[in-house]
DNA sequence: GATGACATACCGACTGGTTAGTCTGCTGGG
DNA sequence: CCCAGCAGACTAACCAGTCGGTATGTCATC
C-alpha cells in the first residue's frame, strides 16, 4: 500500500482544494488559516506551497471550477433544439440545481469575490459577464419573438433571476421541506410567469 | 471656534460608524483594521474603545441600523389602507429604493453576517425572520383572496424577491442607465407579474 | 471666586497572539 | 544519483485590545 497516513486517498492537490472549499464556506476566506487547511487535508504547508502559489490561488481555483461548470451547462441548454421558452426554463432550473449541489462553492463565490486581487477579480468578472450575456441572449430572443414580455429590460431580468440563485446559499437547507428539483422548478416557474406577455 | 482639527464636524461616535461602514463595504470586515477606521474618522484607538466595546460592536451597529430602518418602512407599507396588491408592490419597490440608498450597508449586511459572534448572529436572524414573515403575510393574504397565484409557496416568493434585493449591491451602479426608482419599479413589477393568477 | 474632587473624552505606546509565506532538508522511487 | 514531493521550524509583519496618562469640564465647599 502506498498510503500510510489517515484521510482519504485522493491526490494531495484535490484534498487541499476540497478542504479549502469546505473551510472557506464555513468560516470565510480570511478566517481560515493556511494551517487549518493543511491539517484538514492531512498534509503540511510544504505540500500546499508545492502545488499552489498562494492562499489566494486556492480561492481562484474554486472560482474557475464553478465558472467552467456553469458555463458548460448553460451552453448545453441554450444550444438545444427546443422553443426558446423551454430552453430558458431548462437553463434557469438547471443553474438552481447545480448551485444547490455545490452550495459551498456558491457561498464562497458570492461572499468572497472581493478577497481576490484586482487582476484575478477582473478575470472572474469577465467570465461571469460572458455567462450573463449568454443568459440574457435567451431572454432577448424570446422577447423578440414575442413569447416574453418586453416590459422589463433583459439585463434586469437576468439579474433578477441570479439574485434568487445567489440567495440560495443563505436560506436553502438540504433537510428543508423542498427538494432541489422542487425549488428549481418553482424558481424557473416564477421567472417564466414574470415574463408572460 | 471649538473645532481645531480637520475632518467633518459630526460627533465622534457617528464619524467612527460612518468610516467603519464605508471601509467594511469597500474592503470587508476582516480586511479593515481598527487603525484604518480611527484614521479615517480622524481620531485614535482610545476614542473608538471609549465608545464601542469592540470592533464587532461597530459591525453590529450597522446591522441594527439597517434592520430597524427596513422593518419600520415595511410595517408602514403593510399597514396602509390599500388593496393587497398595491401594498405588496409598494413594499417591494420601497425595499429596493432604501437598499440602493444604503448600498454600503446592504453589501456589509449580506457579506459579513458570518463575522458576527454566534449570539449576535442569532439576534440578527431573529429580526430578519420577523421581517421575512411580515412580507410573507402580505403574499399569503393576496393568495387567500385570490389576487395572487398559489402556484408557488409564499416563503419561496419572498426569498425570490429578496434574492434580487440582496443581489443589488453586486451589480447596481449609481452611474448606470437606470435610476433607483426605475429599478425599483421594474423589480416590483416582475414580482407582481410572477404572482398573476 | 479660588480650590479640590471627580468624571468624561480622548491619546498613543505597548503587548500578546496570530498569520502567510520561506527555506532548508529529508525520503523514496525511477 | 537525482529530484519531485513533501515536512516543519522559522520569520517578518500585522492587529485587536489594553493601559497609563492628559486635557477639559462640572459641581460642591468655603
Amino acid at each position: 500500500m502506498a498510503r500510510t497516513t489517515d484521510g482519504n486517498d485522493a491526490p494531495v492537490p484535490q484534498r487541499l482544494l476540497a478542504a479549502a472549499t469546505r473551510l472557506f464556506a464555513e468560516q470565510g476566506y480570511d478566517r481560515t488559516s493556511v494551517q487549518e487547511i493543511v491539517e484538514a487535508a492531512g498534509v503540511t504547508k510544504g505540500a500546499l506551497y508545492h502545488y499552489f502559489g498562494s492562499k489566494e490561488d486556492l480561492l481562484q481555483e474554486v472560482y474557475s471550477r464553478v465558472l467552467r461548470l456553469q458555463q458548460e451547462r448553460l451552453d448545453a441548454f441554450a444550444d438545444a433544439q427546443a422553443p426558446v421558452e423551454q430552453r430558458l426554463r431548462d437553463a434557469a432550473a438547471d443553474v438552481v440545481v447545480t448551485t444547490i449541489e455545490n452550495l459551498d462553492d456558491a457561498a464562497i463565490f458570492f461572499r468572497s469575490m472581493h478577497h481576490l486581487s484586482p487582476e484575478k477579480n477582473k478575470q472572474v468578472r469577465v467570465e461571469r459577464r460572458r455567462y450573463h450575456e449568454r443568459f440574457r441572449a435567451l431572454v432577448e430572443e424570446g422577447q423578440r419573438s414575442g413569447v416574453f414580455s418586453t416590459a422589463t429590460p433583459a439585463d434586469l431580468v437576468v439579474d433578477y433571476h441570479f439574485g434568487s440563485v445567489h440567495h440560495l446559499s443563505t436560506w436553502y437547507r438540504p433537510d428543508g421541506p423542498l427538494s432541489q428539483q422542487e425549488v428549481a422548478d418553482h424558481l424557473a416557474d416564477l421567472l417564466l410567469r414574470a415574463l408572460r406577455p
